[in-house]
This record gives C-alpha cells, sequence and structure tokens, in this order.
DNA sequence: CCTAGACATAGATGAACATCGATATAGACA
DNA sequence: TGTCTATATCGATGTTCATCTATGTCTAGG
C-alpha cells in the first residue's frame, strides 16, 4: 500500500469545515486548509489548474502543459505534484503519457469555505 | 492623494474575472490573483479572517485579536496589514483603537473565481 | 537488448516570507 | 508637557519555496 493512501490529502480536510465567516477556525483546522490554499496561490499553478480544466475531455496531458510555459519541465513536474497531492488534480498514465485532471468537488469544496455563508 | 487609492488592490482584481475553470488564465491575470490566493493562504491569516468575521458587528479590535495568538504584537499587524492590502479587510481607526471588518464582496468574488463554473 | 522519448526525482541556489525584539507614532488624559 | 496605552514600522534571522541542471525510471519500437 503506497503511504498516500495512509494520509489524507489536504483537500480532504475540507469538505467538513464550516464557512470561514461562520465561525472562528480552529488552529488545527486551519492549519489543516493552508496548505490548499497554498497549492492555488501561485500563478503557474493557477494557470496550470485553469489549463487542465478547459482542455478537451477535462484532461491534459503534461506534454501540452509544458509548452504553455517558459518553465524547465522539472519545474512545471513539480507544480503538478504540489496540485496533485493536495487532491485538486487526479492523474492516470496511459502508455507513456501522463495525464491531469481537475477534481471539481475540490475546488467546490474550497470555494464553499471561502465564500459559504455571505 | 495616498498611494493606496492610485494602486489597484489585488482585490480589485478580482471580480472581473471569468472562473478558474471556464478558460485558461492569462498570465497576466493568474499573476494578479495570486498574491491574494497567498493572502488567505496562511493558517493565522487564515485564523484571523474568520475570527473578525465571527465578531460581534462583523469587527473586531486588534486588541482581541491579538489575545487570540501566541504570537507578537508585530506580527499580527503584519499580517493584519496583509489582508488590508489585498483588500480582504477593511480598517478604521477610532479613538486609540483599530477595528477591522471582513469585505464580504472579496471573499465572494474569490469564492466565484475558484467555484464558478462547477 | 538497446535506444529514444516522456515524465519524475535529487540536489543546489537565490528570493520570498514569517517571526521576533526594538523602536516609532499617535491618541487620551493627568 | 509628560506619560501611558494601542498599533505600526524597522531590521535581523531562520525557514520555506520556485527554479534550475543533472540524472533516474519507465515504456514503446526497432
Amino acid at each position: 500500500m503506497s503511504k498516500s493512501q495512509l494520509t489524507l490529502t489536504p483537500v480532504q480536510t475540507v469538505a467538513c469545515c464550516s464557512p470561514l465567516v461562520s465561525a472562528p477556525l480552529s488552529e488545527e483546522t486551519a492549519e489543516r486548509i493552508a496548505p490548499l490554499l497554498k497549492a492555488i496561490a501561485d500563478p503557474v499553478r493557477l494557470r496550470l489548474l485553469s489549463l487542465v480544466a478547459a482542455h478537451d475531455g477535462g484532461e491534459a496531458c503534461v506534454c501540452d502543459l509544458n509548452d504553455a510555459f517558459d518553465l524547465s519541465q522539472p519545474t512545471i513536474s513539480h507544480h503538478l505534484k504540489v496540485l496533485h497531492e493536495s487532491g485538486l488534480l487526479d492523474r492516470s498514465k496511459r502508455g507513456v503519457w501522463v495525464y491531469y485532471r481537475v477534481r471539481g468537488e475540490a475546488l467546490s469544496d474550497l470555494a464553499a469555505l471561502i465564500g459559504g455563508g455571505l
């Protein structure tokens, strides 16, 4: 069993929380949510998310994504890893290619946390 | 005229954008949105936001907020400044005390950017 | 097998950031 | 005017992070 199945991804901790403005966040909750927000608080990762979401079939190959940036391939790979480990992107390997897909539920939960109760 | 009136706060740049997943974000747009997300991507600032929002009358005095953390007064002041300069908190000084208030519209816009179109 | 291509990992480096103690500012009041 | 209290700013410090080059891994084709 892989280690990632034994630990909660950050995104799994969000669905269970009431909106930010409804009640004071506990220290523990805040510490669990912050990494998820950090994951999208980067211009490159924001563009990666929207590129994947807007791509045909809702998924995109890494090879397509690399071409959209003036950054090295390892750098893009690093950012995709951050998004994947946060639970915001699903990853599937088919042959030599790796495809990423946005987890819409994760983004919805995050939006509800920020904007819910307003 | 103060300098802050001549430059757009990060939050002012969000209301005008279509949701993340609807169309690929331009590099410029992503660069403008990221600082706003960075502002809330910190456990202390998340708790500050929710403490202010959940406080009586929707506003809180800095003196109340300082007590809620095991951090120095300058550190809290720094975090409040980040939230204020992002456009997420309104600031009003009354006598010796400074009160902060959540700008609900800013959070709504941000939530729409993340979760809109899902 | 062996090579080529797609993607990930490792290690290094410079920039950004959270935090602190010390100090400044500004208002209330004796 | 002088002092006390509330908040902000300054300068230093350790940590986190984005990025790079070099290298590893895995798969398909010859």
